[in-house]
DNA sequence: TATGACTAGTTGTCTATACCAGTCAGAAAA
DNA sequence: TTTTCTGACTGGTATAGACAACTAGTCATA
């Protein structure tokens, strides 16, 4: 299992073992695996290299740790790979500005035909529709649609109004496992050109991004509205 | 300097200062920092625990290892960032398309005003115009216009032709600093819309990029339209 | 029935030490 | 003078052990 003669570093052959296990689905996410200790022993080898091999897959993503309790297979992680380009909150007091976000209106809404398919729940069903305004010194920006399956998770406006919805699903023992965003331009809508206060047909950037879960389930369909002409993604590269 | 009876570890509180000294500029790009042992002794905590601050920054991109050399603060990296949203031909192979480029014209001209303030240069200063045109399954995309000082680098357009800007740049021993790139939505204008195969006035992606050299000099401006209805931005993050 | 103390388990921090593996400059040998 | 070697530096790997901080369950007590 591990070759100690091997010019290969011991912390390596560990990490990849573990890592192995993950890709091939054996360890699913959100399950703990060994303590260090246990894989200590099982290798022969001393806590601190496993703590190496470990490390290195927590900064990779693969897995997180929680003091007291253990080392646990990571749910995809999407924040942080969004962030450069749909973080408003970030971007926006990177460049100086004061962010805000508008809860416009929290309801439970019956999915049509196109929001049941990419939900893959059935059409009629009820889902929580999420509206936002984003400012940015109190300039509207963009819009915010967010829809989430009621069946999924029991959302609380209160929750909403402050943190992230993110967190509310961990909590309820769902992870994310992969996302993915499109990104085109087009033209604003009447209701959107009168929220971002923009001429109709005014250029806009669309944003839709589908979150699945672990479960294989979608989690939420993001659709969002920036104007063109205000809003500018800035992506630095500075490190 | 380090606080031993602070609740913060150890490993944090070097962290932090080194950290400082790095974003404070004391520290310049490519230079060595103090060795391990060094530190431990400065600190009077062991090599592990200095070892151990080092590696996060080394993992947030601050500094750089070198056996048998030393510790540098890095230079700043760009392209694995940028390439997720700009690299054309990855994307579009991994959609399924046939990425291809069509050089438009390699020519010398004279920066006019703008130009020649984006890139620190007098006007009327001799720059190459590097057009080209993305296609995928043979359908136009995009129109990539890049921008370099002459000056700076002696461009044959046959490498233009197969090879990347990059590493000529690098042959000639010029090193990226640092780039910034801003996207919006806006209207395609006469001349984009006609090789785009668009009607004037349909909604486009502009994306803009400047990249700087480790001299403190821009390298290039790169302006980028791409067709709103057609080209989405797809951004997976399945990890 | 609650509450609090205890305990066994987890990861987090830190030490002191050892040897390995590159790098480079200067001393020694050719 | 040129080449080779050696030694002193660098970071890389690995060990064994200690104690702190935190979690969750057990168990005795009020």
């Amino acid at each position: 299992m591990i070759d100690k003669t091997s010019p290969l570093p011991l912390y390596y052959q560990i990490e990849e073992a573990i890592k192995q296990k993950i890709d091939k689905g054996e360890w699913e996410s959100g399950s703990m695996i060994s303590s260090e200790r246990e894989f200590a022993e099982k290798y022969e080898v001393s806590r601190m290299t496993v703590r190496q091999a470990i490390n290195n897959l927590v900064n990779d993503g693969y897995l997180t740790r929680r003091k007291g309790k253990g080392t646990f297979v990571s749910g995809k992680k999407i924040e942080q790979k969004l962030l450069g380009l749909t973080s408003f909150t970030e971007d926006m007091k990177a460049r100086g500005y004061k962010p805000a976000s508008k809860l416009v209106s929290f309801q439970t809404i019956k999915a049509n035909h196109q929001l049941a398919k990419a939900l893959e729940i059935l059409q009629n069903e009820e889902v929580y529709e999420i509206k936002r305004v984003r400012l940015a010194n109190e300039v509207p920006m963009a819009i915010e649609t967010t829809v989430v399956p009621v069946k999924l998770i029991d959302l609380k406006e209160i929750h909403i109004k402050e943190g992230s919805l993110y967190s509310q699903v961990e909590n309820a023992g769902y992870y994310i496992d992969f996302a993915n965003q499109s990104l085109e331009a087009s033209i604003a809508r009447e209701a959107e050109s009168e929220i971002l206060e923009i001429a109709k047909g005014a250029p806009v950037l669309l944003i839709q991004r589908q979150t699945y879960l672990t479960t294989g389930k979608p989690l939420e369909v993001v659709h969002s509205v920036y104007r063109g002409d205000r809003y500018k993604f800035m992506i630095d590269m500075k490190r």
